[in-house]
DNA sequence: TGTTACATGTAAATCGTTACATGATTGA
DNA sequence: TCAATCATGTAACGATTTACATGTAACA
């Protein structure tokens, strides 16, 4: 059950509604979970019932009203507590790298079309990871941040992020170059 | 429902039974998709049922028997259907980036031993891949296995597989080094 | 004699995705 | 007026994990 640190661990540095929360699970927290809106509706629920996060009512004039939730001193203690336990190998499970598998048995043409959507997919969030990580450190250089900025966690997950699409981009390109070729050779034989 | 698919390519170059199958997701399969025994021997069923692989018994003296599954001409079929369809956006879902990313929060001692741990693991795998890769091109450089290979497609996923650990372990290194410097910083303060 | 490997499952619980549902406001 | 954004859910289904269950044979 670590959705619910993730919710956590996104709360810690500002107060968020559910909807804000869904969109920074769209965002920089998919850096390190992934989460559909309703499961975090339904996680924040049953955080407030276990008293790791307040919510307080929003009047709004405008926009309809909303909750904003914060960690309690009970949810910080909960994050310790997950922390110390030895966290579980993160495994890969990629429908693209299953077609790939299959590769020498599917349509060629077809897998390269896969692999070039993923590859500007991946290139999109390299592209966003980017711009957060200045916005994160302002015009202090990544080392000095690193050194003496105040709050690094989420630049550190924002930097393996970063690199992981950078993996899918480059191995993207990489296999879509070695399937192009085979096909040509083929082709010419 | 891509596990189906990921047995489907995990069976495409050999017969397997069950057992053997549990052992390729440890391994190489591990790259492309994790799964648990449990699952996999579900699956199997449901594959059967549906003519998408074909199983036969095989007696044996010395060991219980067992089933080898192989995939049917419906099984390929299905396959090429499914690489036609776009692919899923991989997402991370990482217990160790969730306490990174309260890492101003909790105990930087503790987070150090778990990054340690982690850097360690993915070791294991960076060595196992290389074994597994050089296994696969037998004395020909990566190069010309991939210009004139028969069966490329795994190793394609165990390059993937290879890169992603990469990345595990130079980020966890980066980041413990990190956190090791503003530790040593703060103590001397 | 005890552990590991071989071999295959069932059942319960948890987690995650997809579909459905509602309603206001802002901006094109 | 139509689409997008804000705001929050319920319900059904599918996927995954964990716990329980069984038995033989090889090896140290």
């Amino acid at each position: 059950m670590a959705l619910r640190h993730a919710v956590l661990a996104a709360l810690l540095d500002e107060e968020l509604s559910g909807y804000q929360l869904t969109k920074a699970f769209d965002l920089g927290v998919a850096n390190f979970w992934h989460a559909q809106p309703q499961q975090l509706y339904a996680e924040l629920t049953r955080l407030e019932q276990d008293g790791l996060v307040t919510g307080r009512e929003v009047v709004q004039d405008n926009r309809p009203n909303k909750r904003l939730f914060r960690v309690t001193d009970a949810g910080l203690a909960e994050l310790e507590h997950f922390t110390a336990l030895a966290a579980k190998p993160s495994f890969i499970r990629d429908d693209l790298l299953v077609k790939v598998q299959a590769a020498d048995h599917v349509d060629t043409e077809t897998l390269i079309a896969r692999l070039t959507e993923r590859s500007a997919f991946a290139q999109a969030k390299i592209d966003l990871f980017g711009r957060l990580l200045h916005t994160m450190r302002g015009d202090r250089t990544e080392e000095e941040f690193l050194r003496h900025g105040e709050r690094i966690g989420p630049y550190l997950t924002c930097l393996r992020g970063l690199a992981f699409e950078h993996g899918n981009r480059d191995w993207c390109e990489r296999a879509a170059a070695v399937l192009r070729e085979r096909q040509g050779a083929h082709v010419r034989n």
